[in-house]
DNA sequence: GATTCAAATATGTCTATACATAAACAAAAT
DNA sequence: ATTTTGTTTATGTATAGACATATTTGAATC
């Protein structure tokens, strides 16, 4: 007899998947699940919650667990580090500092970050390759009044992307994919200013404060792949 | 005294982040946690596997639970019906069918499915419109050996897409995101066909058998978002 | 008829205990 | 020196029992 929660789990989810359990459906208690699978309730809770929580199922105190009507599937999105994304592919991953200095930042990061008066800041822009070929264009504003370190951080070795991540306390933060044309990156993915690319806006907060604005330009041909 | 797993889940966290706990350090042990939260074993070991789940602890046994060194992110990239995506943003949903018809299925798609032969299928080209402006240009084939009430579903009132997420089986697929050339989608989303597009590429199997192909070119402005 | 209140019920969670399992470590045998 | 074997330890998981909490349902009251 099946007593894993594992096993209770994939029992619930082909027969949801097989419409045994149809969507909409009111599935049967926890305590007639645990009769059935021969196991105690806290089993088959442990294996419903996860359901639940990949939204397959959704449930309620006293009205019972149902089979979510239309799933809206979460996809896992992975987000490598850029540096472990290119390695993986068995490439040579390398960086390139195009420009760095410090700066007032400018009006539309300040505002992406949602920052008040003019805060020092350090714009770096950096070239991302794999085996010596651009693989992305990334554009950097750097809060240094939440990473004030930045400022001197040796980024020849260690690139601005790793360095914040091992160094910035991390909070949360928002990510944004768009397609847009090359425009002033393209010099550095040789392509022309019109090729479309996938951009990334990507906004990080530390703790207490925000700590960096992104805009990362992926070479042509990128894409983001997702498993559901 | 804190004693819920949720509670001992987010101080947990809080430690990672503010570095009470950094990054590659080997924390307390599930029983001198419990001790310190005063709560059972189970209780910490619930909370410090959502956090090995989401990626910020590495545990294994007999060797214990550290943080994770370099944590990679992974974003819950919620993937709505279309129809969901509009309406929650305050708009109105309709579609349109383009074209629909029932032919072999061409080589690209039947290889990107991984199907062998030339099986039967309807090809079906559909607009979909947030308040009656074009949001993505769909282009699907559908493997009618797979889904074959598909063939004389009624699409006028309901999407290609939710007829099939509500009456095919769904066991998993894939989604590729990339940015190309409105191209010949251009004319129906009213762009240039030059105009840089976010195209998914979807590709959905049920149990037993490959279900759809889609690629979906979304008007311009489209941009996917993630919160982490 | 509308409102309030009290059961009944299904899930949510904690506890204490037990055993399983994987891995690190050390001791013993080859 | 190398391999094998056993011990220890931390996590993984199951269990019965208990209580908490949300919600439905229906009865009692206004």
């Amino acid at each position: 007899m099946a007593t894993g929660w594992q096993e209770i789990h994939d029992e619930a989810l082909r027969r949801i998947q097989s419409r045994d359990w149809p969507p909409g459906a009111l599935i049967p208690n926890e305590a007639a699940l645990a009769r059935e699978f021969g196991c105690a309730r806290a089993t088959v809770n442990r294996a419903l919650q996860g359901l639940a929580k990949a939204g397959w199922l959704e449930r309620r105190r006293r009205a019972g667990t149902r089979v979510t009507l239309s799933p809206q599937r979460r996809g896992q999105l992975a987000i490598p580090l850029i540096r472990h994304e290119i390695e993986s592919k068995g490439q040579i991953f390398s960086h390139a500092i195009i420009t760095r200095q410090t700066a007032e930042m400018p009006s539309p990061q300040r505002a992406a970050l949602g920052l008040q008066g003019a805060p020092y800041a350090q714009h770096v822009q950096t070239l991302y390759l794999a085996d010596a070929r651009p693989f992305a264009f990334e554009d950097r504003w750097v809060n240094l009044a939440a990473a004030p370190d930045f400022a001197t951080a040796p980024l020849d070795r260690i690139s601005p992307n790793e360095w914040l991540v091992q160094n910035a306390p991390f909070a949360h933060g928002t990510l944004d994919y768009s397609a847009a044309p090359a425009n002033t990156a393209g010099p550095h993915l040789n392509c022309q200013p019109d090729t479309p690319l996938m951009i990334l806006e990507r906004r990080t907060f530390g703790p207490d404060a925000p700590v960096t604005h992104v805009r990362l330009s992926y070479a042509p041909n990128f894409h983001l792949h997702l498993k559901i």
